[in-house]
RNA sequence: GCGCCCGUAGCUCAAUCGGAUAGAGCACCGGCCUUCUAAGCCGGGGGUUACAGGUUCGAUUCCUGUCGGGCGUGCCA
């Protein structure tokens, strides 16, 4: 199906053009802000008028004549209402037509017209340690994002940039290989120790700030593995292996979509290091700086008005995030990548602006790959600081992901105890980690955000369990329908059963809206709003009891109902419950 | 010092790239279950959108300044 909004702009926008003798109108419409100004509303008279020095509410006029002789069917009723917004209210045949086909489709989201290769930079945690709140939200928000770009008919690329090479992975094979000899452990043994990644990392760097033989061992490891050794590789690998194995119970447990196959780790750009920075080099780009090797470029200046370098290799020859960038970047060109995104933290924007500037005067960027930086805030504590715990730790994910399911099963338990134990455990495990993703989601992504158990599981407003519980609501009145020829949608004269199908046609608009600017706030916010609609539309109108094709026709709009929140929620990541 | 982001109800957050009377939830007060799941619905109070100017038909949104906060600012990622 296409976005009714999409429809009105560009019949409206014709319309405006042949009043005003002007190619490409911005009809400028918009939902309507009130309901007494109809469905939507064309703000972009004002604007034209004011260009032209003429009076808006008589082009206004013109436009809405214009469309009037024109007969659209989706139109009922136009008016020119203020300063010259053209308030458009929909035609309610239109709508029931329109509703009906969306049943008898199989989904409300049509494929765009002009598909992108994307790739979607995403998660990348560092191996060497254990995944951490750091780096939930690039893993929510990117995943989200893959799903919405996938379901409009992109080709999606994912790329878990995950860090797996530097010099503290010497630090690591080495302790692993000491504690290998001193108890001849079998590997089993060894995954015991490396299943807690993060007491492994923390005992390998206490090792290595107090024994210099050891420290010694490391750099020398590090060298090695450079070299490509290849003991020293296998050791690396079978870390890396379990490190990685850590990663993948993370993601299945969070429900996200990213695998093996989606890695993109950065030793693989270890060949392409030295061409990156010998190129640079051939373009004149390349100086050399206190020993580093660096790109200035004059929109970057740091303190004092220094000029500001992009390093792309250290002093001691090794090679930073920044070249794997821009190899990184001439991969994707090569691949006919359209666009690029990275779900990275705000605080590097600094960094990528280098990096995307660095690249495109070195024309690494080919005929003009988009690279966008899907910055996201900071998620903090109840005091305003950074998230952490009471020690002062980084909170390890698998531990807050527990935490949720753990929160929940005792709400469940509480709300619901005529249920039997597995089903709260089911329903415990979709709610917490639906209520810790949708808490994320629903947020602006650029700002920072509070994290409070207490109003996430709170199971009241924009929450993940208020859309699950309107869900399951739905699910059990058609459980009780049995069978029912539902499927056309025939009377719309409650108000809340208009409003309702009206929200549930807007479902494009807004995935589409979220594929371009990468908010998935604006698809939690419409699912929100779409679950208020439908319990109040249930709280209004009897479906059951209604009579006979007052119940067919509401057994269908509830049933469009729930495939839209399924489909959005799908959408985000979150998976529905028929029963909670 | 410079750069980026932010400041909206007591609290947590919205506001469809400049639109009409700034919206939700929590908390507070009051209603609604012999009727489809009350994890719900309805109503009430609560705002000079940090402050001061400017741009225009119209500003939470854009510009300038002030105050306050966060982050970044050459060999981490």
């Amino acid at each position: 199906m296409n976005s009714i909004k999409q429809h009105l702009n560009s019949i409206v926008g014709a319309a405006m053009g042949s009043a005003c003798q002007l190619e490409n109108c911005n009809a400028n419409v918009i939902t309507a802000s009130r309901p007494e100004f109809g469905d939507y509303q064309a703000n972009g008279v004002m604007a034209i008028a004011k260009q032209l020095r003429q009076n808006p509410r008589e082009i206004a006029q013109q436009v809405v004549s214009e469309l009037e002789a024109q007969n659209h069917e989706a139109i009922g009723k136009l008016e020119v209402a203020g300063p010259g917004f053209i308030n458009i209210h929909l035609d309610d045949a239109f709508l029931r037509a329109t509703a009906s086909e969306a049943i008898a489709a199989d989904s409300l989201l049509a494929l765009t017209d002009e598909p992108l290769k994307i790739a979607v930079d995403y998660s990348s945690p560092n191996l060497a340690k254990e995944m951490h709140v750091g780096h939930l939200r690039g893993t929510i928000i990117g995943d989200c994002l893959v799903r919405v770009l996938e379901k409009l008919g992109h080709t999606v690329v994912r790329q878990n940039h995950v860090g797996d090479w530097g010099t503290q992975f010497g630090m690591l094979i080495t302790y692993m290989e000491e504690l290998s000899a001193a108890a001849s452990e079998s590997s089993a043994e060894l995954s015991g120790h490396l299943a807690d990644l993060e007491t492994f990392y923390k005992d390998a760097k206490d090792r290595f700030d107090n024994d210099e033989s050891f420290a010694n061992a490391s750099r020398q490891s590090v060298v090695k593995l450079q070299s490509g050794d290849a003991s020293s590789i296998a050791a690396w690998e079978k870390f890396i292996d379990e490190s990685m194995r850590h990663c993948e119970e993370i993601y299945q447990k969070l429900g996200v979509t990213l695998t093996r196959e989606h890695l993109d780790a950065e030793s693989r750009y270890n060949e392409d290091l030295p061409k990156i920075v010998a190129d640079l080099e051939g373009k004149n780009l390349l100086t050399e700086s206190e020993g580093a090797r660096c790109v200035f470029l004059d929109e970057f200046v740091g303190k004092e008005g220094d000029p500001l370098p992009l390093i792309v290799q250290k002093s001691d020859g090794g090679f930073l995030y920044s070249t794997t960038d821009l190899a990184a970047i001439r991969w994707r060109v090569k691949e006919n990548i359209d666009r690029a995104l990275y779900v990275v933290d705000a605080r590097q924007s600094l960094h990528f602006q280098q990096v995307f500037a660095v690249a495109r005067e070195a024309g690494f960027t080919g005929d003009g790959i988009e690279l966008e930086h899907v910055a996201y805030g900071t998620i903090m504590g109840s005091d305003g600081r950074p998230f952490k715990t009471r020690s002062g730790d980084s909170v390890k994910l698998v531990a807050l992901l527990d935490e949720g399911i753990r929160r929940a099963y005792e709400l469940v338990k509480e709300k619901n105890p005529d249920l039997d134990d597995d089903e709260h455990q089911l329903i415990a495990s979709k709610v917490g980690i639906g209520a810790v993703k949708y808490a994320d989601l629903s947020k602006n992504r650029t700002s920072d955000y509070v994290f409070e158990w207490d109003s996430m599981l709170s199971f009241e407003g924009n929450t993940a369990p208020y859309m699950l519980y309107a869900y399951a609501r739905i699910c059990s009145i058609l459980r009780k329908a049995g069978d029912y020829p539902a499927s056309e949608i025939t009377e719309l004269n409650a108000p809340e059963e208009r409003v309702l199908a009206l929200k549930i046609l807007q479902l494009p608009e807004t995935v589409h809206a979220v594929a371009r600017d990468c908010y998935p706030n604006q698809l939690c916010n419409y699912l929100y709003e779409l679950a208020g609609l439908f319990m109040r539309f249930y709280e209004a109108c009897p479906i059951l009891k209604a009579e006979d094709s007052a119940r067919s026709s509401r057994l269908a709009l509830a049933t469009l109902t729930a495939r839209t929140l399924q489909q959005g929620l799908d959408l985000l990541g979150i998976e529905t419950l028929e029963k909670m």
